[in-house]
DNA sequence: ATGAAAGCGCTAACAA
DNA sequence: TTGTTAGCGCTTTCAT
């Protein structure tokens, strides 16, 4: 019922008359022909709807113009953002790509490797969650790229992330700026990656402005349940006990979502009693009321730039630098002066 | 730097003393070769990593173990969930997956059909934006299951849908149950694709329990404005002018949203004076305060279901039905009684 | 139980 | 300007 098989290069050959080589240069725009040979091959091409056959081409030239892209979660927006871009970047290259769903689960990002492996990709990009990339990762050594999280074992591996760091320290200065002094720090200890940087960054911040680091403002979501869910039950269990704050630091939007209900909850007002900042720029925090003040990781920046450096190396150019640490925004919204 | 070239299924023959043949057979489990001849080789694969050439493999078979995924955006999260289980299913059948972007362009997305054919795809799964499939879609005939929409000029194609007319009659029968007579009807008519079916469930409700049909309770989301800060406006604007609603049936979730946030700055209580239905299931309905009750799409359901056609098509069994209608369900939540 | 060889569609080196 | 041919890595048919 499927099995019409497609026009081949021998098939536009014979047709027209000319040999199989000369067929090719035409499709490949090498010249070497007239224009008339053009014009009679390409016209054959037209009508009868010839694609050429990738795997022969693969084959022969030991290049798939395709990469692998390794994500934690399709269905997680910052990912998908990645994956849009990366996309984007290597369709108007000429590549195609496999994504791959690791689902956290370091087994399954092994098969992938190797799956990827096998379908001669020309690179991979990855957002992995793997602690140790093991010596034989891929058979060939084909060129891999490192977002947001790397392998304690690797130094060479390209890698992209935000600067992290900065973007704490930027929240925390700008709610101290605004007149902020108990800031709470909500932070983020999901299983799959804690977000160290983000507390450093906080604690930077207090420092430079001479605000001594209090433990008990710290508030720690554990993934355990949805972290906004997490968030509001350890605001209000705080804000029940009758401590008080006037500025929070969430290390994600949707902690920072569930201290905005928390806070709503005990009638206090935002920003004028208590201003937030989130991080990741999602879209829960245009689409709640108030809008929410965020760190905006420039995904895009990172995905393409990701996309550049292993284009780079599959084109065999070493990239510029081994760590690429893309710059962070301050978003200003409703939460905060 | 790179090309380190990739052991071959020649260098382990070379290797074990055996023929070519003999490896291949061993790799693919076909039998006719002793025990020891077995361990041979798969201690040599082993210890050299050998990983099969899948462009070879492709050539020689016609067939790539790869299907194509053509989605409008893969950062909405209807697509997102549709990528991820679709990739999932296949990943199980040992199939990748080409992710494609078309971003609602419908050059684009011809462009894509293009690429997929030439890589040889087994199959393609897409949610197209095309309102016409040209003649020569594809140089073979590739099979293609339809997600979501449908062009107008195909009626062979096997098609997954939910049943969205269901779902609003289910909403919109919901409030009236719950005691609403003037409910809202916040329809959608995006650019790229309407939800006619959405206003007539609402329509057909409405019938079925006598409620006369009121064109001053439709309100139009058009999609020049993210939905929820249009539908937020259209809101305030009916209610400003001193009209009332004491339920609404929103086509999208956002839109659903924004009118909360409408109902909220008048004042009104949900669900005491004004009950919300929305369409989607989208994460923001758990995210807001009050939550929101909604249409879940089973979106799961469509994407393994589409997948299971797709593979049953690829392994040329006729599919047993070409029209594949997903129930819905109605997801209760605080914004209804 | 094992091997030799053809051929999948394509490109490029060499020939004319 | 055009054609002939080898060979990319693999599976499979036909011998042995």
């Amino acid at each position: 019922m499927f099995d019409k098989k497609p026009i081949s290069i021998k098939d536009i050959a014979k047709l027209s008359g000319y040999s199989i080589a000369t067929v090719s240069r035409v499709i490949n725009h090498k010249g070497q022909y007239s224009k008339e040979t053009e014009q009679k091959i390409l016209n054959l091409i037209e009508t009868y709807g010839y694609v050429s056959n990738n795997a022969a081409k693969s084959l022969r030239a030991s290049k798939s113009n395709t990469i692998g892209l390794i994500i934690p979660d399709i269905t997680n927006e910052f990912y998908a953002t990645i994956a849009l871009h990366v996309e984007h970047f290597f369709a108007d290259a000429s590549y195609s790509v496999f994504v791959c769903n690791a689902a956290n689960d370091p087994q399954k990002e092994l098969m992938y490797f190797r799956t990827l492996d096998s379908r001669l990709v020309d690179g991979i990009i990855c957002i992995s969650g793997l602690q140790y990339f093991p010596k034989n990762l891929t058979s060939r050594n084909i060129p891999i790229v490192c977002i947001d999280r790397y392998p304690d074992n690797q130094d060479n591996i390209p890698f992209v992330a935000s600067d992290d760091m900065d973007g704490s320290y930027q929240a925390t200065e700008y709610l101290i700026q605004k007149g902020c002094r108990k800031i709470l720090n909500i932070e983020s200890y999901t299983a799959s990656y804690d977000k160290r940087l983000r507390t450093a960054g906080y604690e930077k911040a207090l420092l430079k402005y001479g605000i001594p680091i209090n433990k008990e403002l710290y508030l720690r979501v554990t993934g355990r349940d949805p972290s906004h869910i997490e968030a509001e039950i350890l605001l209000a269990e705080y804000l029940q006990r009758g401590s008080t704050c006037d500025g929070i630091f969430a290390s994600s939007d949707r902690a920072a979502l569930g201290s905005l209900y928390a806070l709503q909850r005990y009638n206090l007002k935002i920003p004028e009693d208590v201003q937030i900042i989130g991080f990741d720029n999602t879209l829960y925090t245009i689409l709640c009321s108030p809008t929410i003040s965020t760190i905006s990781r420039n995904t895009v920046a990172m995905a393409k730039k990701a996309s550049q450096i292993l284009l780079d190396m599959i084109c065999d150019k070493e990239p510029e630098q081994r760590q690429t640490i893309v710059p962070i925004d301050l978003i200003l919204r409703q939460s905060t002066h």
